[in-house]
DNA sequence: CAAAAAACTGACTTACTGGTCAAGTTTTAA
DNA sequence: TTAAAACTTGACCAGTAAGTCAGTTTTTTG
């Protein structure tokens, strides 16, 4: 792919994500990606093809770190350090793509008919391996026995959340947007109300403490 | 106003909710509305006026639900039980204003941009309340001095979550509808994070059993 | 250097959808 | 009974936005 195409394919994909994420896929007008980009609206379809097709690639790029988000679940034995990591990393993916992921919470709100059904597939085995390891942990006493959906749901939403609502979330907060440690807070709040909500123990059967 | 009047406002409306709920704003076509409520278009321009109105009331239809779910943390002392309530009750608008909640959600998510400026402050003081009464609790030694508001975000998105995400909610597990006993094991996760994870205590200062 | 490939772009077309309207029908009230 | 008010509706209009295209310029390549 030559430097030109690959320059401008992410400066359309760019904008393009922010004006789906403000505006929704079907208020989204691509002469506004256009001026945004600051190219003609003809080179959006020259690069793109369609707006469908474009707002695919926006999609798309968010895939990559959501799947990557349950390394830590994967890795790590110790549910306590475990899940503290999965929420921090879910926080760290609505702080570094609020666009896509705004983006992404619109397509799922509407029953991802756009998304497609490879991708759907492999977000639904993440979160059948999400569960499964949840009552990994249950069944060897490392945890309260917890419904692992709606723990599951808990923190997917908690997290979610700071992307999602972020007007509201800064206009509650008096800010107009926030700083690296309001997201540490947040981190620090949903890990805490999930390890002492569920009794999560670490490995050793040591209550893992969480106040600081 | 005259009973025609009346019934064909109700139909309009709950077409209009389950279309916007579904579509969006701008993606949302008037004549689809029509169809689903089984009147002509011109009938909804004759009861409403335009689309914006249109959506302004059926955005209307869940901001009582909405103003009156604080009401446990209003009239109930104990911090275990009032925030037992609230949650319950949050979950509740959820399952019972779907459509509503998810238009609402959405409104939200775009900054309200359609929100009247009256609503938007109400929602805003009753925001304040909240973070106060947190406040209050933590001060008088009720609960672990968490952060406020953001214990105040998860609430709010851990209830949101099942009307917004109902595709995804259901699709996880494995249902096509949740039930009530999936609400209230629901209400009771949340719940259970909550009050352990903060170690809300009651007035008297015992902890709150809410194993089960 | 030349010619082919890639990139660029203004102007245009087409389809759709919010909203209007005028001519009717039904309901209400005196 | 009757006339005004409320309601109904198909047909129409105007604005808008997705997508196309032909002609031009720039870049690449041999």
């Amino acid at each position: 792919m030559s430097t030109i195409r690959k320059k401008n394919e992410a400066k359309i994909l760019k904008a393009a994500s922010q004006v789906f994420a403000s505006e929704g896929y079907a208020a989204t007008k691509t002469i506004d990606i256009a001026k945004l980009a600051g190219v003609p609206k003809a080179n959006v379809y020259y690069y793109f093809g369609n707006k469908e097709t474009l707002y695919s690639a926006v999609l798309e790029t968010i895939i990559e770190p959501l799947l990557s988000a349950t390394h830590p679940i994967e890795t790590i034995d110790n549910p306590a350090i475990a899940l503290t990591e999965y929420i921090k990393t879910k926080l760290i993916i609505s702080r570094d793509y609020p666009y896509a992921s705004k983006v992404f919470a619109n397509e799922i709100m509407r029953g991802s008919p756009l998304l497609s059904p490879e991708i759907r597939q492999r977000l639904m085995n993440q979160s059948t391996f999400l569960l499964d390891k949840f009552t990994q942990w249950i069944d060897a006493g490392q945890m309260d026995n917890v419904s692992p959906h709606h723990l599951l749901f808990m923190i997917w939403s908690s997290t979610q959340t700071y992307a999602d609502f972020s007007w509201q979330i800064n206009a509650v907060m008096g800010k107009s947007s926030l700083t690296a440690s309001d997201y540490d807070d947040a981190a620090h709040l949903i890990s805490q109300l999930v390890l002492k909500g569920c009794n999560v123990r670490s490995g050793d059967d040591t209550v893992i403490s969480t106040s600081g």
